[in-house]
RNA sequence: GGCCCCUUGGUCAAGCGGUUAAGACAUCGCCCUUUCACGGCGGAGACAUGGGUUCGAUUCCCGUAGGGGUCACCA
């Protein structure tokens, strides 16, 4: 008995290697077209690193004419999620990264190296795996959980390396007749990889971002088929990368420890190793201390959370692609208009190191997103996330041709639009004296009675016609008539002439109106707010 | 703890042996014919630390400290 009896006892039904490498053959692409992919698990809402990476591969992918595909990692059943698939398709609609390959929905797929969801792949792994267990490459494991965990106790406090390999590979040293008896017998088993690796060696590899990297060789016999019969990830991404044709395995750098074994896993099954490019990941600030952003602790983390305050999938976007290449901004500024799928990615100028995630950058990247908009365009983005999240401000909303008025104000026609929302959920406080007259009222400088004749004097010149340098000049007037300096300058070069000057009365004006100190271009106020209206608020 | 990676202003970061050590966000001041948002100008603010190598180190090497990652039948 040999080998191949243990295989086929294992695999009996297994097809060989060759029919899948015939079914999936090499890509007929150009020179240098790069072929990669996001490979999340349907653990849940979809986290910003996912994110991150689609990203990131899909602009390369594009930008080489290669391909970028969508593959869900699916093998552990214990904590896949009901309805993680559309979570994560849908999440990357939304964001317009949307894949050429791989699944769209929670059970569509497209592309001809599917199936794309490795819980569909069974058979594959299986026989690959049959393969490497032919060729002695490969063995059955009888260990239980129970000796496992005594073995590792052991390890542990003789001080040594904790792990199975060497002499703590038991299950290495059980023969094929035993083997073949035991699993005749029906014990349960895994299959793992029988690694030719040795601790004392080196390896240097070479990661796309990180540069050169030297580590131990790997000599863990890892486990490639649980008891389930499914793979780990270690052997689904060996099989699947190698069969899908990736050239660049794009993934978060907590991967970059399992380069030895991966290396060894692509060599030892004949393959040509992929180019790794170990992504940093997106920290949190917390208490001092960097950590990874954690779905549980930062809303952030998630990638609806950006929906729900309403930032623009576009901002979001920008705002990574800041973190991924920081000359970005220097291009974004050149190239206002262009879409970002025209900046030039690199990916080996990526950082080694971990950036922390910056609301305040952010929300100026959706503030600058957001001034590029059109009223019409505000106004849409709008009303949809308020139909959403804010049905006070739909209500507001529902007078479309009014409302495109207000986004309008120094929007349309201004070639410096005004850039004071940086996101949906600003949109209802940044808008609201524009329907419903302000109630509370503080002038500032001005107070009193001298307030009330500032907005007497102004209510009894006001004309809804007059334009624009007109109605500045009627300001200016009030303010001399009440006492106040014309011109600013003239003030601050003899503050002690006048109380105060024409700023002073027209902020008694614009509170009047408004209620706040603070707006865009009043007289475009006046104008959207019409005659009745600023009447109806100059009664004092 | 073993192994691996990282360390430039508050944050994101250029830099790759000789620079007044870029830029962006944030911050402060001034200007922008009246506020604010823009925009303009300017200010403050950094090479973790100790040794080497070198005529010269932010840049190269070693140590220290700090941070991160990883050591599963999870990905």
């Amino acid at each position: 008995m040999d080998y191949k009896d243990l295989a086929d006892l294992i695999f009996p039904d297994a097809k060989p290697v060759e029919y899948y490498e015939e079914k999936y053959p090499e890509r007929n692409l150009k020179e240098g077209a790069i072929v990669t992919r996001v490979a999340p698990s349907p653990t849940g809402s979809t986290h910003i690193g996912t994110l991150y990476q689609a990203l990131i591969a899909r602009t390369v992918a594009r930008q080489s004419d290669g391909v970028f595909f969508v593959r869900i990692e699916d093998t552990d059943t214990k904590r896949e999620v009901e309805g993680g698939i559309d979570n994560i398709t849908g999440s990357l609609n939304y964001f317009g990264l949307g894949p050429d390959e791989g699944m769209v929905s929670g059970t569509e797929e497209k592309g001809y190296y599917g199936p794309y969801k490795q819980s569909l792949r069974k058979e594959i792994y299986q026989s690959f795996a049959k393969k490497l267990i032919s060729e002695g490459k490969a063995y059955p494991c009888f260990c239980n959980e129970e000796e496992l965990n005594k073995d590792r106790e052991k390890q542990e406090k003789a001080k040594m390396r904790p792990g199975y390999y060497g002499e703590w590979a038991r299950c290495r040293k059980v023969t094929v007749e035993d083997a073949i008896n035991k699993i005749k017998a029906g014990e349960s088993y895994v299959i793992r990889f029988k690694s030719p690796g040795n601790e004392n060696r080196k390896i240097q590899v070479s990661d796309v971002i990180k540069g050169k990297v030297t580590f131990p060789e790997n000599d863990l016999d890892i486990v490639i088929i649980k008891s389930d019969g499914l793979p780990t990830y270690h052997f689904a991404h060996c099989v699947d990368d190698h069969l899908m044709r990736t050239t660049h395995v794009i993934r978060g750098d907590e991967w970059l420890s399992s380069l030895p074994l991966h290396i060894q896993l692509f060599k030892v099954s004949g393959y040509k190793p992929p180019k790794y490019c170990h992504i940093a990941p997106i920290m949190k600030n917390d208490n001092g201390n960097k950590r990874k952003l954690s779905k549980r602790k930062d809303p952030e983390a998630g990638v609806s959370y950006f929906a729900e305050i309403g930032v623009l999938p576009e901002a979001v976007k920008e705002y990574l692609l800041n973190i991924a290449n920081s000359t970005f901004e220097n291009w974004r500024r050149a190239n206002k208009d262009k879409s970002i799928e025209e900046f030039p990615f690199q990916l080996n100028k990526m950082s080694v190191s971990g950036a922390l995630f910056d609301f305040t950058k952010l929300f100026d990247v959706s503030k600058n997103v957001i001034s590029r908009l059109t009223a019409e365009e505000v106004y849409n983005y709008s009303n949809e996330w308020a139909q959403k999240y804010d049905n006070d401000l739909a209500k507001l909303l529902e007078d479309k041709e009014y409302s495109l008025k207000v986004f309008g104000i120094e929007r349309n026609n201004s070639n410096k639009p005004r850039k004071d929302l940086s996101k949906w959920s600003d949109v209802k406080d940044n808008i609201i004296y524009m329907y419903e007259a302000p109630t509370e009222f503080d002038y500032d400088k001005i107070t009193g009675e001298d307030a009330k004749r500032v907005i007497n004097e102004y209510a009894k010149t006001f004309d809804i016609s007059d334009d624009k340098q007109t109605w500045f000049e009627k300001m200016k007037d009030v303010a001399e008539k009440c006492g106040y300096a014309r011109e600013v300058k003239e003030f601050k070069q003899n503050p002690d002439k006048w109380p105060g000057h024409v700023g002073y009365v027209s902020t008694v004006i614009r509170v009047t109106l408004t209620g706040r100190r603070n707006t865009p271009d009043l007289y475009e106020i006046i104008q959207v707010l019409g005659k009745d209206e600023v009447e109806k608020r100059l009664v004092k």
